[in-house]
This record gives structure tokens, C-alpha cells and sequence, in this order.
DNA sequence: GCCAACGTTGGC
DNA sequence: GCCAACGTTGGC
């Protein structure tokens, strides 16, 4: 499978993750359970994903990454300096959990929301733009994903 | 179990 | 910074 997810490049970015020194980052911070669920249910180490930037200037897809471990617990719900911290966790039970991704590469250039609306006709039923998602993590299908980079 | 209030996401 | 969409919480 391929997957989305996004991040805000304030926070975390393309180059943040590019500049990363062990070449792989863990993804940390997801608190939607059905963003948890494709960690957990849908994603296995190899998996091609779109790196996304969110709530910026342009926002859009910037890069390509992969899928680096299978889902593991999120430390950072444990953690109670941490924004990502969730008293209602508990470390037998974790909630949250994340993956581990590596950087790939930038695509060629920003492929924006905007330019991806005007071919949504294109891309089935993508949640990227569908009225009022909010989703962190989705699926992408291989027609998706083509055409998507097709865009490049 | 309903639903109003509240908080967050994220485009604009 | 605004606000629509929508998920979560908590009172009942």
C-alpha cells in the first residue's frame, strides 16, 4: 500500500526529516485513532509514502519517503513534558502509536492542494480533497499514486 | 446513549 | 487570524 501523511513544516519538515542523521525519523504525535489504525493495520516497512506539508503557505505534497518499522508505541504519549502526553494512556495499554520513516526524496517540485483539487475528477474518492478532511494519515491506491506523481 | 460544548485541524 | 468541519468529552 501507499500512504499520505502530513505534517506541519513548522514543526517538521521535508528537509527536517532529509537532514535527519540516522536516515530515519519515528513519526510521532498521531492522535486519531484512524490514523493509528493505518499505522497499525495498513502499513508495512517498505511502503512508499507522500510526505505532506500542512497549514502553511503552500500546502502540498513536497517529497517521498518510506515506511521504516512496522507500528510501535509512541514514547512521546508517556511523556509527560511532552505536548503529544496523555495521562489517559497507560504503558501496559498503549494508545498511540507510530512509525518509523525514511526519507526518499523531494519531488521535483511542490505538487499543491490546489493543482490536486483541480484533478480530483482524477483520483477517485482521495480524502485529500474531500470538503473538511482532517485526516493525517490516508491511503493512497497505486491509480492515485501514479497519477499523482505524474503530476511531477 | 444523546447531544451540547469544546478543542483541534487546516485551508484560506 | 478567521472559521468550517468534525472528533471528543462529559453532563444528564
Amino acid at each position: 500500500m501507499n500512504w499520505l501523511m502530513k505534517s506541519e513544516p513548522d514543526a517538521f519538515s521535508i528537509d527536517d526529516l532529509k537532514a535527519c542523521a540516522k536516515g530515519t525519523e519515528p513519526w510521532d504525535g498521531i492522535r486519531n485513532y484512524q490514523a493509528r489504525n493505518f499505522m497499525r493495520d495498513g502499513m508495512e516497512v517498505g511502503d512508499r509514502v507522500f510526505f505532506y506539508h500542512s497549514n502553511c503557505k503552500v500546502p502540498g505534497i513536497v517529497g517521498i519517503m518510506k515506511v521504516a518499522s512496522t507500528a510501535y508505541p509512541d514514547p512521546t504519549q508517556f511523556d509527560k513534558k511532552s505536548k503529544y502526553y496523555d495521562p489517559a494512556s497507560k504503558p501496559e495499554e498503549p494508545r498511540w502509536l507510530l512509525v518509523d520513516v525514511k526519507y526518499v526524496r523531494h519531488t521535483k517540485r511542490v505538487i499543491s492542494l490546489t493543482e490536486i483539487k483541480e484533478h480530483a475528477e482524477h483520483l477517485g474518492n482521495f480524502p485529500l480533497v474531500r470538503k473538511g478532511n482532517r485526516l493525517s494519515i490516508m491511503p493512497v491506491t497505486d491509480e492515485q499514486w501514479d497519477y499523482l506523481i505524474g503530476l511531477e
